[in-house]
DNA sequence: TTATTAGAACTAACCAGTCAGTACTAAACA
DNA sequence: TGTTTAGTACTGACTGGTTAGTTCTAATAA
């Protein structure tokens, strides 16, 4: 059921990373999803409403399939939970033949400014996201896997900083060499002595 | 002369920046600036080309008063520069009510998907940028400012995508923080042993 | 004279959002 | 059994407004 609904979400979760919330109208959602306005309607109350909506869902899938997966398992080493992370996130944008850059990155940029709705759940988000890590860093300056002369929450701010930065660079230069080259450089830094 | 070409240019930069380049219709523009459609395009012959020439001229002006006089300044240290460059960039954010984000990184988000003369422009400015940075990490590494493990155009790489996402999460968060505290951790992760 | 500015009317495409009405299904009723 | 009612999903045509960009005439400044 609701299979114009779940349609127009698939469709406008693929147009808005590739060309942004506001760059994405709610006709080419609808020309790519083959769903009349109307019905668009229907399901939703607004573009806003539906931008939230799928915000929200991607956020979900996000910690599920990505961040539980890689730096919430437990059955690695902390260092070795990291390096699957970066990984993980090499994969998802070196698979694209042109980068579209971070989903959460592209919004948070694009639309703190002007909507204070998308700002809040992003800036949730990030911190919960910072907060993952800084468990499994906290939890490898304990075992040993990194240097501990820093504080685990700084640390892990830095690693979110950076990698938003880096996926940018990946955007920029439709290069992935940034990223790579950039979370090997982290790990060699945050190595203990 | 050419004082209704200066209102556009001044007027558009301000709103580029804080909209964005898509976001900022070209009568929003004309309101702001006190100049009619007729002499828009007189002067420029599209909204693209205006803002092309914006971003030429940001660059320009960001490489002369930023980059030259912190980074290039070689009456400093190579870390003081470094520090400076930090000072500069955060007194940059933390004088906007709301902070609008880097101009560059902005613009490299919302239009490297869709308009490749702003992403090349973008891309080699980068490249450039990281290129100063790297060359006072290099001194620095001579100098015994920082530790000489690492290759400094990896640093470079890392310092300038720390710094934009840093930015990223100061616009997300409306908070300095992340980029006060991450250039401090970043500072500590290059010294010297 | 030549560069610049003002003004206003215009186009064609696009924008988000609304509306009255249709089609189908399934339960409730009599 | 046939009839009513209600809820869900859907449609095509439409509205009022905005977009970048054009075209004209006429005034003003260097």
């Amino acid at each position: 059921m609701n299979k114009s609904k779940e349609k127009i979400l698939a469709s406008a979760k693929e147009l808005f990373h590739e060309y942004g919330f506001q760059q994405t109208s709610v006709d080419e959602i609808l020309k790519k999803s083959g769903v009349t306005k109307s019905n668009f309607y229907y399901h939703f109350k607004s573009k806003e409403e539906l931008g939230l909506i799928i915000l929200e869902r991607f956020i979900k899938q996000y910690e599920a399939d990505v961040l539980m997966k890689t730096l919430g398992n437990k059955s690695l080493s902390p260092s070795g939970r990291l390096v699957e992370f970066y990984n993980s996130v090499k994969t998802f944008h070196r698979d694209l033949q042109n980068p579209k850059g971070c989903p959460f990155g592209n919004m948070a940029i694009e639309m703190s400014g002007s909507n204070e709705n998308f700002r809040e759940k992003l800036s949730a988000f990030f911190n919960s996201w910072e907060k993952v890590i800084e468990e499994c860093i906290n939890e490898g300056m304990s075992t040993g896997d990194f240097r501990s002369d820093l504080h685990p929450g700084v640390v892990a701010q830095l690693i979110l900083s950076h990698l938003e930065g880096a996926i940018m660079m990946v955007k920029t230069h439709r290069s992935i060499e940034p990223l790579s080259s950039g979370s090997e450089t982290i790990m060699r830094l945050l190595k203990a002595a």
